[in-house]
RNA sequence: GUGGCCGUAGCUCAAUCCGGUUAGAGCACCAGGUUGUGGUCCUGGGGGUUGGGGGUUCAAGUCCCCUCGGUCACCCCA
């Protein structure tokens, strides 16, 4: 039995579990402080949502999904990008729900593709959306919210591209417009964008060959492009992400590889981790996905955020990500007496809100301090024979070794004031 | 999915180029030094089908093929 995860998969074992669920808390807690609340949808959905959404000739959708029949003859999907299925879930309960509608999700995405460092098969993604929202304020906030969230873990060294790729008034004038400009220039082009950019002329502009380059820098572009509104659109999301402080590089060659964005296309990239893995989060304004879902014509703004990606950057700026806070205390019980004071304080201490542990066997007190060491306890929270005559605990305080006595009555709440 | 590079102990690596006895080291782990003091120190110990399979050879960690995995560049994205 081979015991490796499959291909593209991790394991995520202390301390990078604990890494991964404070990169969770800490999302979490930023994004109810923007008033948007927690939702989950499931691991699989009908093929043809992602299929409709993504665009036929989409790469995710042409070789990178997990796509299987089941035993009811359906043909279902591993969940490979997170706005879909959460536009699909509003839109089936909309009755229900507010509007705008802002929501937030912690979850796995599934793309099948050959993996290497930040490019998972398997991989977790921290996402917002808005829905409801034609405003360019909402456009701002989910870039403003996301930028905080890099911030706050100390990140510094990344930079905000940003473009407007305009929408149903402009985009098809421009598309033709690309489309014959390609044309005339096709002896250019490297040689799978030749017979490839008539499906999807705007990702020639994306391309990273020098030729592609060159033919995209003199490309008409779509920034020149915009209808009346879209320009006021963007122009809007200039200022107020500037309003914020932040300062967003203007990209007419960023494009979005999903079909239903509109107007606001986006991307954080790292600046020390390779080309390959550096976007950290991109997203978009999407008008017309409710739509293509047969809903009614509901605006939407939103982001995905790689998070191994962002340990990643943390790794490589020097920075050490949040983790799991150690225990609060481990308790060492020694002899008879002393081993059942301590399962007593054990259950106090945890009933009390500290986050405690003690060994489970009898076992000498240097091993048992060993364990404290290793568990990352603050305290250990001694009960000798003595101790536990005197109905006292003596606490030593693991950093430097300082030791206290305490009324065993007052454990928890001294402890409480040491955290 | 396309092309390149790399797989030796839990981790980082040595021995691979140019085949040759029991594959080594540091860190980590366990125990003892110290039956009421961890993390430091000293001593000792456990741990490897050299990713897997096949081939060449008297002999393979070392050479060849396949495969699996990692990684880099693409494609594309998170």
């Amino acid at each position: 039995m081979d015991l490796a995860p499959p291909r593209g998969t991790l394991d995520l074992l202390p301390p990078e579990g604990g890494r991964m669920r404070a990169l969770y808390d800490r999302a979490a807690e930023l994004a109810r402080r923007y008033g948007y609340r927690y939702v989950e949808t499931p691991g699989f959905e009908h093929t043809e949502l992602f299929a409709r959404t993504s665009g036929e000739t989409s790469d995710v959708v042409t070789k990178e999904m997990y796509t299987f029949t089941d035993r009811g003859g359906r043909s279902l999907t591993l969940r490979p990008e997170g706005t879909a299925p959460v536009m699909r879930a509003y839109l089936a309960h909309r009755a229900e729900l507010p509007s705008p509608f802002k929501a937030y999700y912690l979850t796995r995405m599934y793309r099948y593709g050959r993996p290497q460092a930040g490019r998972y098969r398997e991989h977790r993604q921290f996402g917002v959306e808005i829905f409801g929202v034609a405003d360019p304020a909402a456009d701002v906030e989910v870039i403003v919210l996301g930028e905080e969230f890099l911030r706050s873990l100390g990140l510094r060294r990344y930079e905000i591209q940003i473009n407007s790729i305009g929408d149903g008034a402009c985009r098809p004038a421009y598309r033709e417009e690309l489309l014959a400009y390609l044309r005339a220039s096709v002896g250019r082009l490297r040689d799978e964008h030749r017979t490839g950019f008539e499906a999807n002329p705007l990702r020639v502009l994306d391309c990273k060959d020098g030729a592609c380059r060159a033919v995209a820098a003199a490309a008409p572009r779509i920034t020149e492009r915009l209808c009346g509104p879209c320009r006021e659109h963007f122009e809007g999301v200039l200022t107020g992400l500037r309003e914020h402080g932040l300062e967003p590089i203007v990209t007419p060659t960023l494009v979005r590889g999903l079909d239903y964005y509109t107007r606001t296309a986006f991307e954080f990239v790292s600046l020390v981790l390779s080309e390959a893995q550096a976007t950290l989060f991109g997203g978009g304004r999407y008008d017309g996905l409710a739509e293509a879902l047969g809903g009614p014509a509901v605006p939407g703004v939103g982001f995905g955020m790689g998070l191994e990606r962002v340990l990643l950057a943390c790794r490589d700026e020097g920075i050490e990500p949040p983790s799991e806070p150690g225990l609060d205390a481990f308790v060492v019980g020694l002899g008879e007496a002393g081993r059942r004071a301590a399962a007593g304080l054990l259950r106090e201490l945890r009933a009390g809100g500290l986050s405690a542990d003690a060994a489970y066997e009898e076992r000498p007190l240097k091993a048992q301090l060993r364990m404290a060491d290793r568990a990352g306890a603050a305290y250990a929270a001694i009960v000798g024979e003595r101790e536990a005559a005197e109905g006292r605990v003596t606490l030593r305080r693991l950093a430097d070794g300082t030791q206290t006595e305490v009324a065993r009555a007052d454990v928890v709440n001294w402890l409480r004031g040491e955290r």
